[in-house]
DNA sequence: GGTTATACTGGAACCGCTTCCAAACGCAGC
DNA sequence: GCTGCGTTTGGAAGCGGTTCCAGTATAACC
């Protein structure tokens, strides 16, 4: 059916191992001999098997990501920074997006182990020491993004910094009752995040002499809907927080919903920090703390090239800089 | 290194034939022999090689999506369906993303002619006469996802039906002065919805008796921002429109910031109307012409398994349906 | 001119599966 | 006990590349 390499050399006249010379730019090849098979394989349109190629070479010249809820904006973008590098290499992408714990354990034992991947990027979902485990023995390099584990080379923010930063900006603007919307922090998939975030608020408020109350934290399922359910249970307290952080835009987003239908106005009556700098950030003018999304993707990309080439590299832990972004959500607290 | 299915014959004494078709669950093996091959498979942690898998079946197991922009909210949920879906199949799902014409021709080239995958589907991007030929040549299929070429599967909206809706929904509430913002009509990419959903809006003006005012569309490079100055022009003009319609969601927040900029207020002064109902859509409380985007990836993977089983399917045209929904930009006009 | 190093080249072996064919086996029927 | 048939089995061939090794041709040197 499809024309092989076999096909190619009779056509030129060659031995297999010529062509295969050729095609895989061996100097050792006699340049009247080079153009023949090019010109052979120009005319019968040969295309070598990717297939047949990774079983011999005994690599499947495929890089994996598995990544939770990946309509998520802040994943997106980082998938983004990875499939812009991985589409200059040699290597072809593959996705596995994880909505449920099973899923992410189907994932997390069958890629590596299946050998269906020379190369794997996490996003996000924190891996079991068994998991590592299975993984080193598989001798199959991965690279945690946005996740973390002390054997693993990763590529983080400091997301306790991030907290700090969110909510020291608020404590300068004068806000003295701040809260604080973030997923679970004991939920199926072990996120870290959230956790990270709320010491960096906790440390904030510390700092400034003033009391972490448990009530203004609230936790739930990620997602706007949820954010806004949760920030109208905050902002009935009394007294109600004048500030709010959430753990990411989107969340943000939903608390200016729920500010929205309670006639709050923001920056006046409430103000709201988020977490990520997606697009809508900017559109809804936000005030977040940002941090560079494709770029993980990106780092992590090259830091698993890298170790795919050399898998003796010394783990690495890049720690990218985040920052905060001040706009039209946040401003000194109504006058009680 | 890996074990093989050799290791996996010998440990167990039977013949590797006999371990292929427990593997693959042929029926005629003694119960007792399969037992003692599973025990062996477990004990030696045996995983088959996909790679080599695929070389002897000849084919890929693998299906490739190229996509146009993949961050786009509304790719983002036709990717997601996919996946979805793939992950419940025996297939790897591999992504390519285009953000220029070069990169679409490449992956429309190799891809297919590489035998890089046993099915293909095109988001968006038009194939061209020439592309469809080799595809056929090379017998893979491919269903075209928003998108279409009457000789290949697709899943579509009506984009004419669709501009008709928007533009009805606004005349009906007294609009006599309709803009419209497109992507570039004539772009490299050839993707034909805005011309399409032109059409509508002219038909829509047409029965109603109103004239197509030329300066009243305008087209530009999608995204929010360069639809935000598009809208800009557009409210310069005297007389202003007093509605827009826009091309996507996403174009339409770009136009009720351009709103804000110039002190308007929406829908009292101005009308907007989007189309794909995204996320932000609700949040932003942006009337749409929503498209089931989701659904549309999931029908298409459905229509190439489907097509890949029995590859002599009669050409089929998945037509989805529309729907206006009405939301908080639209009202009737300001009195003159 | 003879030797030797070097540049090319052909082709067998191998990667790890599936599948097909032939052989072995088990059992019913006579 | 023999025949015939369906079930179960082993193993060789094949998928389409890469690579290694041995062999030939060419150039370089004495």
């Amino acid at each position: 059916m499809a024309v092989t390499i076999y096909d190619v050399a009779k056509q030129a006249g060659v031995g297999v191992g010529t062509v295969s010379r050729v095609l895989n730019g061996n100097p050792n090849v006699r340049p009247e001999t080079r153009q023949r098979v090019l010109a052979v394989i120009e005319e019968l349109n040969y295309h070598p098997s990717p297939i047949a190629r990774r079983l011999s070479l005994r690599k499947t010249l495929t890089i994996g990501v598995i990544a939770p809820f990946f309509t998520r904006p802040s994943i997106v973008e980082r998938l983004r920074g990875i499939e812009a590098l991985v589409a200059e290499s040699d290597y072809d992408l593959v996705v596995y997006n994880v909505e449920t714990p099973e899923r992410r354990d189907a994932c997390f034992r069958s890629v590596v182990a299946g050998h269906r991947v020379d190369g794997l990027i996490v996003i996000h979902l924190a891996p079991t020491d068994d998991d590592v485990r299975r993984w080193a023995q598989a001798q199959t390099p991965v690279i945690l993004v946005d996740t973390r584990h002390p054997a693993l080379h990763r590529v983080v923010i400091d997301d306790v910094a991030g907290g700090h930063l969110a909510t020291r900006h608020l404590i300068e603007l004068g806000h003295r009752r701040i809260g604080y919307i973030s997923d679970w922090l004991d939920e199926p998939f072990h996120f870290t995040s959230s956790r990270d975030r709320l010491l960096g608020y906790q440390r904030a408020l510390a700092e400034a002499g003033l009391p972490f109350r448990p009530e203004y934290h609230r936790q739930g399922d990620h997602g706007r809907e949820q954010a806004r359910q949760m920030a109208h249970d905050l902002l009935r307290l009394a007294p109600r927080p004048t500030a709010i952080f959430a753990h990411s835009d989107t969340q943000a987003l939903g608390v200016m919903q729920a500010a929205a239908d309670l006639g709050l106005r923001v920056p006046e009556d409430l103000s709201v920090v988020g977490f990520d700098d997606i697009e809508m950030a900017e559109y809804a003018g936000l005030t977040t703390v940002r941090q560079p999304l494709a770029e993980t993707g990106r780092k992590g990309i090259e830091l698993l090239l890298r170790l795919m080439d050399d898998p003796s590299l010394p783990t690495a832990c890049v720690e990218l800089p985040i920052e905060l972004v001040v706009r039209r959500t946040t401003a000194p607290p109504p006058n009680p």
